[in-house]
DNA sequence: CTGTTAGCGCTTTCAT
DNA sequence: ATGAAAGCGCTAACAG
């Protein structure tokens, strides 16, 4: 293709040495304004922009970060990412996505993209660290949305116990006695929050927590069909569900539809995140909102400084959330 | 961070130099056994990977590629950009992804990414090119679900005007005769295409192509909503749409519910794209499938296989779709 | 089969 | 204020 031009080539037509056009693009106050003019001119004449891979290892800095994300496909994390992508642009970082629903160790080959030094950190918004994370390399990891159970690794997600928590008690408000969760994988720290949310609100109100109306999903829509299938098959059959996430929560309901069973009049569900679908599903999903965006946006940032400054940013930041209440959930009819 | 080792102190602990050294990881077979056995050994205790930033400068290529779609959030694209990526991951390319949907114009800044070398080519997921896309600098790009309307660039899509048209085609069987269209942005080609296979449907049949029954939308569930509002105000009203995406249809079967409007009891909607929360809607969406996933890995194919010979592959390939029937349309009640 | 050498394109001392 | 020179870490001739 098109021929580039190097720093030589604009050194040649401004006259001057390679280091002068160099210091006229980083610094321009310490070069002489004639001087300057002439370089200016010659950058434009020749379309001249410096080659990024050769300032990178010059400077040894990629300027990249990798973001792993468990399903790009997932709204809740395309959104994630937005907020993420947003915040690396701004800094000048580019970012490397890896989406990791194909094949989990996938992970393992970014991480010898950090090791290769083609990028300089990991935002992680999967739970799952890749297998090859620990063979005695460090670099900066934060993690986005998930958060890592030791403590170790900054993170910015949101209290997922509270959250489930509140979720819950709105079904209880409602004068639900057996509910059921369907929760997503539980070998995510917030699954098992939002978990031991949904129990806690059960036991804080003196409701028996019962394995039966306890099921594990995958945060599929599939997984919230079969969730609600299993939970109902109890002897002493749920009236609501709390889903970990939206999907579930569709899923859930067009099951119960199929059953011919009418969600809320029949039986309340209550989702989680607020992705766009939820509001638009018929029924209108309650659910808990999530500030998808901002995590990530948070997390780059976090991460972005971390590279910058050298500085472990040891920190765990949660922010708000808030339940929305639509037209999945309603009192419990007396009968 | 970890200091990482370079070529250098490789070379040193097996004892060897680092031309050694670098032949045995690209070509094993030229080096000496007992050679070989020492340098990997060496490698393996120092941890060492070749940075490839450095590889890259020298090879003048950065193997990597840039994919821009116009809203990562839409599972549409999501899937397609998948494709691609697993495609670039089989090849060793790393893909920077560019998200358009806040500030359409970020994708200048992604070809100045492959001005400044940082990427070797563009697989483009949106009709609009980069506004600096033409002050005489050209590379590689190929599109992927959207194409050239020129005919210019290499692409890899479907029949936009043949899969409209038989979405269309299955309104008209049911006995529809007022069919309503709600398009996305015309600046399009896919949709521009959607409309033509719609109206030529139309007037295959024998049908009018009526103004008042097409609005254009622009993919997202609100315009579905306010599409189908529109279209309803016709004097004489439609009894079924065909919408240019399932986000619209979705709106636009919401909207139809919140006016007391049955769907398919008292209108067909058919929409586009089978994304995964068509299925599950409720009623499920009757829509037109696309080979989303092989999209993105095709075009990425495309592009890599461009990168390698340096010859520009001037192909347009129409991958195949699909007709899916659910629960969206049914015949049109005698009234 | 292996080592020496010359860069890839850039930034940054160090002189001047 | 500017230039010369030394690399960043690597690959690929070219000798031997």
């Amino acid at each position: 293709m098109t021929r580039h031009s190097t720093i030589r080539d604009v050194a040649r037509l401004a006259g001057v040495s390679i280091a002068t056009v160099s210091r006229t693009l980083s610094r321009p106050n310490v070069v002489a304004h004639e001087t300057r003019e002439a370089v200016m001119q010659a950058v434009l004449a020749t379309g001249y922009r410096p080659n990024s891979l050769a300032v990178s290892l010059r400077r040894l800095e990629a300027r990249s970060v990798v973001v792993l994300v468990s399903d790009i496909s997932n709204p809740f994390y395309s959104d994630v990412f937005k907020g993420a992508e947003e915040a690396a642009r701004a800094h000048g970082y580019s970012v490397l996505i890896g989406d990791l629903s194909t094949d989990p160790d996938i992970g393992a080959s970014y991480v010898d993209m950090v090791r290769a030094r083609r990028a300089d950190g990991i935002v992680m918004m999967n739970y799952k660290l890749p297998s090859n994370i620990d063979d005695g390399f460090t670099f900066p990891l934060v993690y986005a949305s998930s958060y890592d159970p030791k403590g170790d690794r900054p993170s910015v997600s949101i209290d997922y116990v509270a959250a489930a928590k509140s979720a819950t008690e709105h079904l209880i408000a409602l004068g639900h006695r057996r509910i059921a969760h369907i929760s997503g994988e539980l070998g995510a720290p917030s699954c098992r929050d939002k978990r031991a949310g949904y129990q806690l609100a059960l036991q804080e109100a003196g409701l028996p927590v019962a394995p039966e109306l306890d099921y594990e999903g995958n945060d599929t829509i599939d997984s919230g069909m079969a969730g609600i299938e299993q939970v109902l098959a109890a002897a002493d059959r749920p009236t609501a569900a709390f889903t970990a996430n939206d999907e579930m929560a569709i899923g859930a309901i067009r099951r119960l539809a199929a059953r011919g069973a009418t969600v809320p009049a029949d039986f309340s569900v209550v989702g989680f995140d607020d992705i766009r679908f939820a509001a638009a599903y018929a029924p209108a999903i309650t659910t808990v909102q999530v500030p998808r965006f901002e995590i990530g946006r948070q997390a780059m940032e976090m991460i972005i400084a971390q590279l910058a400054s050298d500085a472990l940013p040891n920190r765990t930041v949660q922010l708000p959330t808030k339940l929305i209440i639509r037209e999945s959930t309603k009192p419990l009819r007396a009968n």
